[in-house]
DNA sequence: GCAGATTGGTTGAGGGCTCAACTAGGGGTA
DNA sequence: TACCCCTAGTTGAGCCCTCAACCAATCTGC
């Protein structure tokens, strides 16, 4: 596409579905947030992190596969698990062989906050879509979220690399 | 469905759907999201409120109908057009027959903003999302979309009320 | 006309996120 | 060993959002 081509602009129908997708999903984030951070005082992305880790082996993750696994930056990984700590749902803990390394491990308080925000959160989630979905239509949404999460992978390690190249070499020589 | 019923728990199918789907849904926020900052210098948020104005008559409107319009609360409302007057995006202006009342006006410099902003933000809507499903995928998402719409739409605004009842009677008498 | 409730809007504090800068340990090469 | 780069993680500033408190103007019932 040439720097001053005509724009390709959404046709009515397009649009139309554009506009009810977002507020569709704005709606329910919206939701799932306030229900989960009413009924069990955490957003949305800490019960992520509590769902991650309550899954590995040990209930234990290094910091960097933690950050990769749940799609977040380190920084914002960081961030999370020190206010976390704070709540006594999570205690990091040295790596000897690395001493880079950090590993977050869920406490027993952690497992109970979870197991406590659980059944509302997955209730609300059913009530939401699932209830409203006829299963063709659940079929549906796994086809094209998967489709649009393909497409959008690579992309992003496209972008994270070429940032990497020009940080490395900002002339671009 | 009693207070200590067993929660109704997601199939593997559903889990998977709701994965991806959550998936999806968060990297092409990001996505859109930053290249929105990158390119415009401007939140998705301050898009659509410049959306939203340019589509209104005399490009004038109410806050109070614009956080209507735009699904915002008083406040974000508030705090961005705060924002957006510094850009030289908006200006407030006082209503003559309601002394509380303020409306928000668009600029030229807003407009300005607004039209180099939107190519490449519906350039990359289309790359991301539409040019990736087929028509009848397009169909099909503006269907699922409408459902979870109208299925939320009136759980916000029965929340919202009884939010409000409680104030007027916190003791439920 | 006036007291009380309601409406329109703003404000400040606090939380979560991003971005850029930084510390510190590890790994390769001469 | 010395040097340089890379990786793991943290930190602080600044932005956007929410929530609760607030002010001022309007409406309602008496």
């Amino acid at each position: 596409m040439g720097l001053m081509s005509e724009p390709r602009w959404l046709t009515d129908e397009e649009q139309r579905v554009w506009r009810d997708f977002y507020t569709a999903v704005g709606m329910l984030r919206a939701h799932l947030e306030t229900q989960l951070q009413q009924d069990a005082n955490m957003p949305h992305t800490y019960y992520e992190l509590l769902v991650t880790l309550s899954e590995a082996p040990g209930q234990v993750m290094r910091m960097s596969d933690l950050a990769v696994a749940t799609r977040s930056s380190r920084s914002r990984l960081s961030h999370a698990i020190a206010r976390m700590e704070d709540n006594g749902w999570v205690r990091r803990r040295a790596c000897e062989t690395d001493k880079r390394g950090s590993f977050a491990h869920l406490t027993q308080a952690g497992l109970a906050a979870l197991e406590a925000a659980a059944p509302g959160h997955v209730e609300a989630v059913r009530a939401s879509v699932f209830d409203q979905l006829s299963p063709e239509q659940v079929r549906q949404l796994g086809d094209i979220s998967a489709v649009i999460v393909d497409n959008l992978s690579p992309r992003c390690a496209a972008a994270a690399e070429e940032l990497e190249r020009l940080e490395r070499d900002p002339a671009g020589a």
